[in-house]
DNA sequence: TTTTATCTTGAAAGCGCTCACAATATATGA
DNA sequence: TCATATATTGTGAGCGCTTTCAAGATAAAA
């Protein structure tokens, strides 16, 4: 068994509490009887339970991040601005993938009623709205990630995808393309939603009417974006530009359409959104999203509730178009960085 | 505060020791009381305090793991695999990402010596050799993935980075070239050495001499590979193919030789290393290498690891070779997938 | 009937820590 | 000198759980 408060403590002849403030910094410990302490800790190489201090000061210094079960895209990123803004406080990450091997209900509320973490965080979740708002109510703060939260009391902290959305469209219409098929994302996700109603209020503005037969729903992968195409080409809808919920189906979407034989982009542009890292080599046109950044945020507002602020309702952080090749109309050589190998 | 086992003990009329024999399933309880505390249990929807079980038990269901602080690449996959298999035994996991915020020495340590996991899965470590060989010390299970431990007494599980890096030069000396630039990775990276060395014992075999001045080293980025490009050209070495370390590399190599006018693959054929998911849209030949097998594996050697099972030294997992347009060398249009949009 | 074995349950200690409070020593002022 | 304030340390309870041990109840055997 590993060593305790009592064996530091017998060590140096003082007692358990004494060692406890020493490690804890506390100012009414003698600075001699400190010194002394310290050459113990270090001598005995003893090093705290953190368990017993969880149990004690009920408090695990740990925050739960769920992710959907996709592994490519956004999340890695925003997992790595996470995990910097939470070592900053020594706070550490417990990663849930949700949907894979884990029972999608459930498996959050345990986090929580076991108490093994002080907040949770949940990406892009597509878990029930009511189960959400029941997760308030065990007061463990919740913070939504790229999607909104269903009740005022979450805060959700989100990219502007329908800002994102509209100026992309804003883009393809100023490519004088005026049937813009849209390939959405599913319609559980808060994401796709958003830039699906991003678009038709592009449209609106422009005064073109949204025709629902130009829009599909895909599952933001890239074989949704294939399907897509076949499913548009085979309704014998007419199109003139493609704008994707996401960079993947974007990809699957170019695929096919040059596989039918379409010239993207001098016939067909298109564009996603994300920037995903495969959309640079592609040469994808797409809305960027700060990755980065949402992820230091939503833990720098995880800790705010763990301090007791109230939080507010929910932030929105800009995204920038990319314009790549994919919707060089003129089809401008310069813009074309990897035309493949 | 939330509920106890004395307050559901409470309710239904037993000690707080019957109901926690109730929650663990235990075979020495009267199946009548047993009933009456499960009522109470969902009742009053109480919810065991897993910290104080982890005490009492010492045991926390959570493994480490630690990455380096590369998101892209082949890390998200291999996390997947962990969690999918950590679920299944209602394992969680703590992910850190060294090198960023958290200090790089010490962070590993501590999550040990703290008593915060059961173990610890370290992805291409670049912890000190003999900081490993310390840690075993507290004797909580190490394991060492994508990296060979330097102590016997720690089991890694490898990908075949020799044998596939020696096939991927075959491939190459199969298309005639005979002077083959390699652009390794990192000095202090294991995956990097073992690859330049199984390029280097593949030319032994082939009888051709390893020439150094075709090996240059880079950082495993994609601004490494483009770097190692210009080195090569700047000194004049003459080279007809290019072996890249991994696949990040590969594709800085591919937008610089492009970029400086040279045909790939007509005149200098390219493979890397991975199968990252931009390999495929660059149409990169690469070594694709089992991510979520590998991440599968490490969490169920951890698991007998913490049920007492001496581990074998190591496990080495298959690479296997993917052919695309980067090496064909007649220019085979039938392998282009993407040539550009 | 008594004895012994079998089931079930509760009491209590302990996991390693924190923290309120009591205890001691020392210093200050009357 | 004694009362009171101040600094420092130790004691003990408690966080919520598990687990050993003993006790009580019941059934089986003598």
């Amino acid at each position: 068994m590993a060593l305790t408060l009592e064996d530091v403590g017998r060590q140096c002849g003082v007692s358990r509490s004494t060692v406890s403030r020493v490690i804890n910094d506390s100012p009414l410990v003698n600075e001699a009887t400190k010194e002394r302490v310290l050459k113990a800790i270090k001598e005995l190489k003893y090093a705290p339970n953190f368990i017993a201090r969880s149990l004690t000061k009920n408090c695990t210094e740990t925050l739960a991040v769920t992710l959907p079960d996709i592994t490519g895209g956004v999340f890695p990123e925003i997992l790595a601005g996470m995990d910097e803004m939470a070592g900053q406080r020594g706070y550490h990450l417990l990663v849930v993938f949700l949907g894979g091997a884990r029972p999608k209900s459930g498996t959050v509320e345990q986090l929580i009623t076991h108490r093994r973490v002080d907040a949770i965080v949940t990406i892009a979740s597509t878990v029930d709205d009511s189960q959400l708002v029941q997760m308030a109510e065990w007061n463990v703060p919740i913070i939504c990630v790229a999607h909104k939260s269903p009740s005022k009391s979450i805060p959700s902290i989100l990219f502007d995808d329908a800002g994102g959305a509209a100026e992309a469209t804003r883009l393809l219409l100023a490519h004088d393309c005026r049937q813009i098929a849209h390939i959405r994302g599913p319609k559980d996700n808060f994401d796709a939603e958003e830039r699906a109603r991003g678009f038709r209020d592009a449209l609106k503005t422009a005064g073109i009417p949204f025709e629902a037969k130009r829009e599909v729903e895909g599952n933001f992968k890239r074989e949704g974006g294939i399907r897509a195409i076949r499913e548009l080409l085979e309704r014998g809808v007419s199109f003139d530009a493609v704008f994707a919920g996401n960079d993947e189906m974007a990809i699957g979407a170019i695929e096919e359409l040059k596989r039918r034989g379409r010239n993207v982009p001098r016939e067909i542009p298109v564009i996603g959104f994300d920037d995903i890292e495969s959309a640079r080599f592609v040469g994808l046109s797409t809305v960027r999203v700060p990755t980065r950044e949402i992820g230091r945020r939503a833990i720098q507002l995880a800790f705010e509730m763990i301090d007791g602020k109230q939080p507010i309702g929910y932030q929105i952080l800009p995204t920038e178009i990319v314009e790549r090749a994919s919707t060089a109309r003129g089809g401008d050589a310069k813009t074309l960085r990897l035309d493949g190998v």
